[in-house]
DNA sequence: TCATGTTAGGACCGGGTGGTCCAAAGCGCA
DNA sequence: TGCGCTTTGGACCACCCGGTCCTAACATGA
């Protein structure tokens, strides 16, 4: 992978976050990346299409790296895993500006009825985090009561997060997304076996 | 408001609702529309954008008599109107046939960092969204906790309903949805003093 | 030295974009 | 009859879109 590729794609996912994916033309990205031209362009990627894609592979890798991966930190109880993911994302939502949202559901909003290519990779990503939260829950179970739905629950939190990502950028308080985060570890707390201390630390508390 | 007026607003709404304010023309909305030309639109919109703005109030306007209108009931107990408030997104959704998403969220999506008109429109939405369910809840106070939150409560309500809408259009499933909607019930049923009876019809059940 | 991949830069394509302008027909109503 | 709104229909504008093609200057390493 050379240099001017993932230049490209950094490019991309930027002004693809900032604007959407139909309205960044693949002019806006050749002067984001500053290249030379579009044939310099079309060296590098086939079509825009591909481009979308790779940026999405991209994002999600980088979302692994830096948010995923404290689902699997081994030795952290696991619940507290959980409660320092949805930290995570609101910290990287912070580190943004409150700007530009989650990269998949402003892709997901903007082309999952209109382009088939992009539904299924997005669904895809969304799979895979569901899946590691899954897992999380699955390793939790001694904690939890025995009637927790995994599945259901896992997709609970993200399109709790997705949606809570999004409200924060319409209304351009990251304040919002602090709230929620907050009653959704609180949500998470009803779902443990009683007796349990506090499990979710952070979960209480109106600010 | 003349026929031909709403005849437009209709057909660009469901353009709209299905690629996005972006990728739909002008020419798009005549041909839904069925106008003989571009001279024939401009004669009753200044501009897209002004159609934009208008398909929008249509929208909230349709969502306040078919939704919200619920949260307002009188006669019925304001926990259980919360509860089939839930409901009828759930039905509105399955209308759609899992596809469209929410009008606001979608736009949302696509607009809030680009195009600051739309954004604050959209916040607009939001907030009188917000406004009814605190104003519920405001009413449901003598059987919910004193520590209740309203304006959080709202807010994470709506934020889980948009990211669930959001969720179930990338899996095409409407299950998805359902499950979300069901556990968002059981999580505003923590929020019921003790001792109070199954406050929340159907919070409880796997599927 | 030759080949290969990269960078540079520009001309060009068909088609779409939001938007304007104009001329003329059809219309109901006073 | 005549006024004013609506409808029709098309020409036209400058600009942007994704994408192709071509030429030529580079650097690198075999």
């Amino acid at each position: 992978m050379s240099d001017r590729r993932t230049q490209i794609l950094d490019a991309a996912a930027m002004l693809i976050a900032e604007r959407g994916y139909t309205s960044t033309s693949v002019d806006d990205v050749i002067r984001g990346a500053k290249l030379s031209g579009k044939s310099h362009f079309y060296h590098y990627f086939r079509s825009k299409e591909e481009l979308g894609y790779e940026v999405l592979n991209r994002q999600f890798e980088r979302f692994t790296e830096r948010g995923l991966a404290i689902l699997r930190e081994p030795m952290i109880d696991p619940l507290e895993r959980l409660s320092l993911f949805i930290d995570a994302v609101v910290t990287l939502q912070a580190e943004r500006g409150g700007r530009g949202g989650s990269p998949f559901g402003n892709l997901a909003a903007e082309l999952a009825d209109a382009h088939e290519g992009f539904r299924v990779r997005i669904e895809a990503v969304f799979e895979r985090w569901a899946s590691q939260i899954r897992s999380l829950l699955w390793e939790a179970r001694p904690q939890l009561q025995d009637d927790v739905d995994a599945v259901r629950l896992s997709r609970f939190i993200i399109a709790t997060l997705e949606g809570a990502v999004l409200m924060t950028r319409v209304k351009r308080d990251l304040a919002v997304l602090e709230g929620i985060a907050a009653d959704l570890k609180r949500f998470i707390g009803t779902h443990v076996r009683d007796g349990g201390a506090v499990a979710l630390p952070g979960a209480r508390g109106a600010e």
